[in-house]
DNA sequence: CAGCGTTTGTACCGATCGGTACAAACTGGG
DNA sequence: CCCAGTTTGTACCGATCGGTACAAACGCTG
């Protein structure tokens, strides 16, 4: 009876932890406390479906919460270290990895390509439009915003390598000072 | 008969591809043209054993061709500059995904963990002792050295996201400055 | 060519895979 | 209270999973 929010949270977590060829029926039914009836009822397109809509969900929490924001601040400086602290938070200093990421090194890529292309291209430009116009200019903002963005990706990487959230939180910090 | 050297390219390529758990005996046995009865006299261990011996081979070859020229070279600027030619090939410009990265993702990285820890740890140290000797502070070049892996890494996820090589490509340019 | 250890293909194992069928248990409206 | 419609658990499907057994084919030494 847990609602569908809370379901996505676990289906996300299952996935997460496992990728996508790895997060058996069993796995996801276990983690969401739902049989496979409910599963499927609520999930008519199976295994496939459920990670479209986690990926859906999670493109929607970036959006509202970092993208949306990035776009429309009045103090863009000061919208650009809102991100890092949310970024922060989300990825518990890289204890979390980042599905959008995990999904692109896959081979299930292909099948989730657009959502996949469209949150990292979406993150990119918002930020740089931030970044521009934070006073910088153009190329130097797109350039710097791609850069910041594959950090952040790289940096879940090391730090969950390395078993060392400590990198992760360094990262940022370096980060926000390049950005300022 | 192909030589055990290629047979783990091969092994590689597919855990490469489709991840440690995504990754089928019948799919390993289509990729290296072996049957299972060689396979299993190859690699006692099963798909484990293999993953492996994978690992070592990445290992091995950065060791040689990345990591020890870095902590042995007369000019270790040069030796930085190597080392993104080395990159930029291997990785086939984010084409080509870094298996120990998608290792450190995913919930195999615990047994493999610390393969994967070391490979990052020493990749980072010799980078970070190559900086320093071409000038930079201590603090300043570990924390370099960190942030030029990350970015490599997460070049890797951004190429690959958004289809483009040419993001990893520039992203290793901009490195190039950077460390210089 | 004989003999012997290794390499290879294939048949097979129980377990689990993603997915379906369907009846029992629930639910709110009359 | 009863019934239509939904939600749920469970039994089951063929396919495939990782792994084993083993005999035929092979390659080398004498």
């Amino acid at each position: 009876m847990t609602g569908r929010a809370e379901t996505l949270q676990r289906l996300a977590e299952v996935f997460r932890e496992h990728g996508y060829e790895g997060a058996s029926l069993a796995t996801i039914s276990r983690a969401t406390g739902l049989g496979k009836g409910s599963l499927y009822n609520l999930f008519p397109g199976g295994k496939a479906e459920m990670a479209a809509c986690v990926l859906a969900e999670i493109d929607e929490w970036f959006e509202a919460n970092l993208y949306a924001p990035l776009r429309e601040a009045k103090q863009p400086a000061e919208a650009v270290s809102v991100m890092f602290d949310a970024v922060e938070t989300y990825f518990r200093s890289g204890r979390r990895v980042c599905l959008v990421g995990v999904v692109a090194l896959g081979s299930e890529r292909d099948r989730f390509g657009e959502a996949v292309r469209s949150y990292f291209a979406r993150w990119v430009a918002a930020l740089a439009g931030a970044l521009e116009r934070s006073g910088r200019d153009i190329a130097g903002s797109t350039a710097l915003a791609e850069e910041i963005v594959a950090q952040i990706q790289g940096a879940i990487v090391l730090a969950r390598a390395l078993d060392d959230p400590a990198v992760f939180t360094r990262t940022i910090t370096a980060l926000r000072a390049r950005a300022a």
